[in-house]
RNA sequence: GCGUCUGUAGCUCAGUUGGAUAGAGUAACGGCCUCCGAAGCCGUAGGUCACGCGUUCGAAUCGCGUCAGGCGCACCA
């Protein structure tokens, strides 16, 4: 909020200054361009502008432009200096403690924003086939996903969560050949899959069929021995059986996915399936949009989108020689689809493999008459497990460590939180030992430990204690009572954190200062995070954050010292617990109270 | 070959969209518990920001090129 006030301020300064003729030449586009930084040195200050880039436009020297400047600011409770071609601000008390007093009230709200308006947002992501368990991978989509939902709500957009169901095409009339397969072998048969490389990659190996063929032949022992009897070829099954065996496949790992999804806090509002966009035309109707507008053809059997002529770098097919459509026709009216639903932008999560899509996408929703720049894709570069040092491939036919195993070793808060910690642009080592670990290497404890810390400490100054000395017990520091009293935004008394600042030692002024500053840069972050979609900074500021606090708390003691400054910084914990609630809320992540 | 992402401390990564002496975590070394949680804190050490050229007052950041790695480049999904 400083940031924001500072810069605001800023700006009015130097129209006022070009208004009254003392400064020439400066536009308001060369002032949005000067950041508001956090000088690395903190003697400077706790904020800073650089003047320097001004001088080319005003054509005075910089440490001129910057008094003149200073004489137009209106910051009440900042005060300033010229340093070498900056402007410093140092932020005096009296603010910093509006700053705990706006986090109290604000309180589960705080940190939130309007840069959203309000705007109809639908989010994909995840969006597996549904043909075997989640991965590790789809993890990572699932935490970032609806931990990016979570920051856009509270940055004010309208979000709407989906996940699209691939349950249409080659891959489920393999899955259904894969389960028969593990049918026949449940009845004792010498069914196998095929040996030769090329034709098993038409197969599903893993085991978890083999518990969904015993799930199968529960109900269904009669059904399958009629139609063992018509078809003796386990690896030609007719298509009575595949369509039988792959609907009962697909929907239980479609079920076992939700629950999983679940379980990692997760939450569809929509499970949209490829199959519904068959049944009900929407594809032929997406098709009949793109044909008016002249970009498709025919050619070798088989009908052809221009999407090259809005950027692709080549033609796709969208109607195969057979006459079936491929992957691409579907999604092209699934998103045809997401616009008609009114949504005005559209964000899709998808894995880096996917990248060549974005363009044909982009090409079909302009030659549907849409603008494309409501489509952004977020593409996440893929994750690496690290086992014992040594990084295993993941692939989708062979063996590979599901996302139920990594949840059961590692929990919902440590996965969610190494899943969401790293920018999506680069892979995600994700080493299973550390993570699993529970020990200090691993940032999770580090950061939820802050938290529980601080709730450690409100819990002591209400509890009654021990004295060692006379074997009494001693009364609490201050009454539940007198603690809501002291958290009650209606009767919060400002001028009581007055006293967080009658202390001579450096150090605790100096880690209550930094401790307040980064509270209140929280919605800073915020707000670059929802901008940039980029829910890994919210645990990086989370980890800053715990590291200020402990650091107040090695050296400023909230509950030995005189009653007036033990409530000014009960206060600040409190304020401290709040942020790191906000911050652990939106990444879906725990808040312990003990740990 | 083309597209794309990445290259910063031994390891894993930040770097506020071009600014002051490049920062965290972890590993290494040395310190700190009669007192609110030591799952913590402080200090020391650790760097040719892959390499080269360019743009300007100023580059880890922008442009071009080179090198290395990941992922794509289907009438598969």
């Amino acid at each position: 909020m400083l940031r924001e006030l500072i810069k605001e301020n800023f700006i009015k300064a130097v129209l006022m200054a070009g208004e009254k003729g003392e400064l020439t030449g400066i536009n308001p586009e060369n002032i949005e361009q000067l950041m508001i930084e956090k000088p690395k040195n903190t003697e400077f200050g706790d904020f800073a502008v650089n003047i320097s880039p001004l001088a080319k436009y005003a054509k005075i020297p910089p440490a001129k432009i910057a008094e003149i400047i200073c004489n137009y600011l209106d910051l009440k409770d900042i005060e300033l200096s010229i340093i070498s071609g900056f402007i410093n601000f140092k932020i005096k008390k009296e603010l910093l403690n509006n700053c705990i007093k706006e986090i109290i009230v604000k309180n589960n709200d705080f940190g939130s924003n309007n840069i959203g308006n309000s705007e109809k947002v639908l989010l994909e992501y995840v969006s597996a086939n549904p043909t075997g368990p989640l991965h590790i991978g789809h993890g990572r989509w699932a935490a970032v996903g609806s931990s990016l939902a979570n920051l856009l709500k509270f940055s004010g957009y309208n979000v709407f969560q989906e996940f699209y169901i691939n349950d249409a095409g080659n891959q489920i009339n393999n899955l259904g050949k894969s389960l028969w397969i593990r049918v026949l072998q449940e009845l004792g048969e010498a069914a196998n899959f095929p040996e030769d490389e090329k034709e098993a990659k038409n197969y599903y190996p893993g085991d978890y069929l083999i518990e969904i063929a015993k799930e199968y032949l529960k109900n269904n022992a009669e059904k399958t021995a009629k139609l063992r009897g018509q078809n003796p070829d386990s690896l030609l099954p007719s298509e009575e059986i595949v369509t039988e065996m792959s609907t009962f496949a697909k929907q239980l790992i479609l079920e076992d996915q939700k629950r999983l999804l679940s379980l990692l806090g997760v939450n569809f509002d929509r499970w949209f399936p490829e199959t519904s966009l068959h049944k009900t035309n929407e594809i032929k109707s997406a098709l009949e949009k793109l044909k008016n507008s002249g970009k498709i053809y025919e050619k070798e059997e088989a009908t052809w989108f221009k999407s090259s002529d809005f950027g692709d770098d080549q033609d796709r097919v969208i109607i195969k020689h057979d006459g079936n459509y491929t992957y691409l026709t579907a999604d092209i009216a699934y998103h045809y689809d997401k616009l008609e639903r009114g949504f005005e932008r559209l964000i899709n999560i998808w894995g880096a493999d996917h990248h060549g899509y974005v363009a044909r996408i982009k090409a079909a929703i302009q030659a549907l008459g849409k603008d494309s720049g409501c489509l952004e894709v977020l593409l996440g570069q893929l994750v690496n497990l690290i086992i014992s040092g040594e990084q295993v491939r993941m692939g989708k036919r062979r063996k590979m460590v599901t996302l139920q195993e990594l949840v059961d070793d590692v929990g919902v808060d440590g996965t969610r939180y190494w899943m969401i910690m790293r920018d999506i642009n680069t892979t995600l080592d994700f080493d299973i030992e550390l993570a699993k670990s529970c020990s200090d290497e691993n940032p999770v404890y580090y950061s939820q430990y802050a938290h529980a810390r601080a709730c450690s400490i409100l819990r002591t100054a209400v509890s009654e204690r021990p004295d060692q000395e006379n074997k009494q017990i001693l009364p609490s520091k201050v009454t539940e009572q007198e603690l809501k009293t002291l958290f009650d935004p209606n009767f919060f008394d400002i001028y009581k954190l007055n006293d967080l600042w009658k202390t001579g030692d450096l150090k605790e002024l100096d880690s209550t200062r930094m401790l307040i500053l980064r509270l209140e840069s929280f919605d800073d972050i915020l707000l670059n995070a929802a901008k940039s979609r980029a829910p890994y900074m919210i645990a990086r500021y989370i980890q800053d954050l715990a590291k200020d606090f402990h650091y107040f708390y090695t050296f400023t003691r909230v509950l030995n010292v005189n009653d007036d400054v033990m409530k000014a910084r009960l206060v600040l914990i409190q304020a401290t617990k709040q942020v790191l609630s906000n911050a652990f809320k939106l990444l879906g992540v725990s808040a312990p109270e003990k740990m």
